[in-house]
DNA sequence: AGCTGACTGGAAAACGTTTTCTTCTAAGAA
DNA sequence: TTCTTAGAAGAAAACGTTTTCCAGTCAGCT
């Protein structure tokens, strides 16, 4: 049986009001009571029963983190990015992840409901509606990367159109004519964003000719659309994966088809993981600011869970970078390391 | 204010014990309220207070998660296993991250008390001792690649000397004479213990002789690294790095530098990362059930929750598998997709 | 010396559940 | 009709805290 106050408030010979008193730092307690409570609690290795706590601070300084899936760097990213503030502001966090639709995706955020003070909703395939009725109303919400943007809750996004249309027109700025396109998986908000970039960037006319093949935003994915890209004729002279891990994948089938990068084709990903600039040739990329797009979707909500009355929607597309190194051939041609 | 079981129960014009009843499927009770109750509950939107349920079932069915950093695909492969075994109990999943030191550790585990039926603990510096006088004493643990086998609880470890032994004996194998090493960060227990297989396999007097580089399980250590290499004379002819993210840092540094891998020089990782096998050349590496650490371990708590009258201390080693690319010549010396 | 006031510490309520114990109702048998 | 009994529902305790309210004590001032 754990030791609770009240056998640290018999051992002090105190009540366990005092104890709570001493112990907490809160309420007026003389020097000498103190002493002998924390004397007490030491010997016998008190420490308080968070739940019990929680239940009456009606605080569990705790947040959600609805995850769709945790894969590869950019999810640890991501995460790091949450971890941090959230130590920073001494809470915990209870993640659940790898959610496949949106009944799963419910299911969790109930049994999370009363164990939280607030949750951080990343569901690239769920909308505002399901969470509305999943959650309690009250219950404090940010979203992240959401495909609805007509939600009542804060969110934070990644400019997912506008990188994806830089790093396009970029490489058309570059002289590449016949770009092609390998996408994330289906029916993912990123993923759709990304090829609306593309297409964008395109036109209308180039982007109905455009090749775009299917990808799940994993290595292998990659690899696969890169054995078929090397197959087609006439081959396109560009490129332009939907994230680096398949960018990667398929440069390796490429590399193994015989087809130079950048020299035969050129070849862009998204996201910038830290391993980008360490394959060869170093990959040109859109950085994504993922670390800081769960910092500050973390602090948001913190800021939301202090104030509960001030409910607020605020969107905000977190800007992305080109970063240009060697993959693309172009200015960045000599295999630089791309410290940017 | 959120709904709670007394609204429900005035709702349905019954008392809370039905309603705690109806809803939660146990104890008798009529059809007739049953459905009524549940109608108000719908109604309601009442979702049941977790901490309220946690404090008087003395069960939060939370697991705590200490990790010492969560950074790159080791780690998400880790928490994807945790994740999973978690989920498919029932289990959520309370996570901490990068503490540095043994104080933060030790700080993590005490906030963590009382709002978990058990910990996971992967803290590659700190050693049981310390767990011990930070936890509350009949708190469930289990211990991740520890470098206390003396702990008075469950532990799973990767065999990571053994897998690094194994890499360089294969290395030796091919017929490389001159091997240099990449190790971990300074007073991590895998680092050490990968060191201590790459020195055993090597004996007593080449070890001595044999170049080590300092890394930090980085993709930026390794690459310093890999530029050192390749200054270096006479130049090793084989670079067994301690993880897989440092085996590719450094093989852009050497690619880099002119040197080819495994023409030049032969270059090993560990780990298996996902990514492994799409860099070129295919890194050849020792592969750790990572994933399946995670799940093992959970389940042992989970085991060690449901019964904690039994203590148990097992020690348990998982096995590694070598996994040959093309990245050290020799056998794969073609540059064939290491399927495995 | 007595009174006032400040300050410390204790008793008890409250948080939202689950669960035990008790009570009540209704049905069946005598 | 009345007694017995089973089955359903309600009352209340319990979980371990925090915090409010109140009582008691001691010191200082008149």
């Amino acid at each position: 049986m754990a030791v609770t106050i009240k056998d640290v408030a018999l051992r002090a010979r105190v009540s366990i009001a005092s104890v709570s008193r001493a112990l907490h730092g809160t309420g007026i307690v003389t020097e000498k009571t103190r002493l002998r409570v924390e004397r007490a609690a030491r010997q016998l290795r008190y420490t308080p029963h968070g739940v019990a706590r929680s239940l009456i601070t009606r605080r569990t300084n705790t947040i959600g983190v609805l995850l769709p899936d945790i894969y590869g760097e950019y999810f640890s990213e991501l995460i790091r990015g949450i971890d941090r503030a959230a130590r920073l502001r001494g809470l915990h966090l209870l993640v659940t992840s790898s959610h496949g639709d949106a009944t799963e995706a419910s299911l969790a955020l109930r049994s999370m409901s009363g164990r939280v003070d607030g949750v951080l909703v990343m569901s690239p395939y769920v909308d505002a509606q399901l969470l509305g009725n999943a959650l309690p109303a009250a219950l404090p919400t940010v979203l992240l990367n959401t495909p609805d943007d007509t939600a009542r809750a804060p969110a934070f996004m990644i400019d997912d159109y506008g990188g994806a249309k830089a790093m396009v027109e970029h490489l058309r700025g570059l002289g590449y004519g016949n770009i092609a396109h390998i996408t994330g998986p289906e029916g993912n908000y990123e993923s759709a964003e990304r090829l609306r970039g593309f297409r964008a960037a395109l036109g209308p006319l180039r982007a109905a000719k455009a090749l775009v093949l299917p990808g799940a935003f994993t290595e292998e994915s990659g690899y696969l659309a890169g054995r078929q890209l090397a197959l087609v004729t006439p081959r396109p002279d560009a490129v332009f994966a939907a994230n680096d891990v398949m960018a990667i994948g398929c440069l390796f089938a490429l590399t193994e088809a015989g087809i130079r990068v950048p020299e035969d084709i050129a070849l862009a990903g998204f996201d910038d993981i830290p391993i980008a600039r360490f394959v060869t040739p170093p990959l040109t990329t859109v950085r994504a600011q993922t670390t800081e797009l769960g910092r500050q979707a973390l602090e948001e909500l913190a800021r939301a869970i202090e104030a509960p009355d001030t409910v607020s929607c605020m969107k905000r597309t977190l800007g992305t970078q080109l970063v240009v190194r060697a993959s693309c051939g172009g200015a960045a041609r000599s295999a630089r390391r791309g410290t940017d």
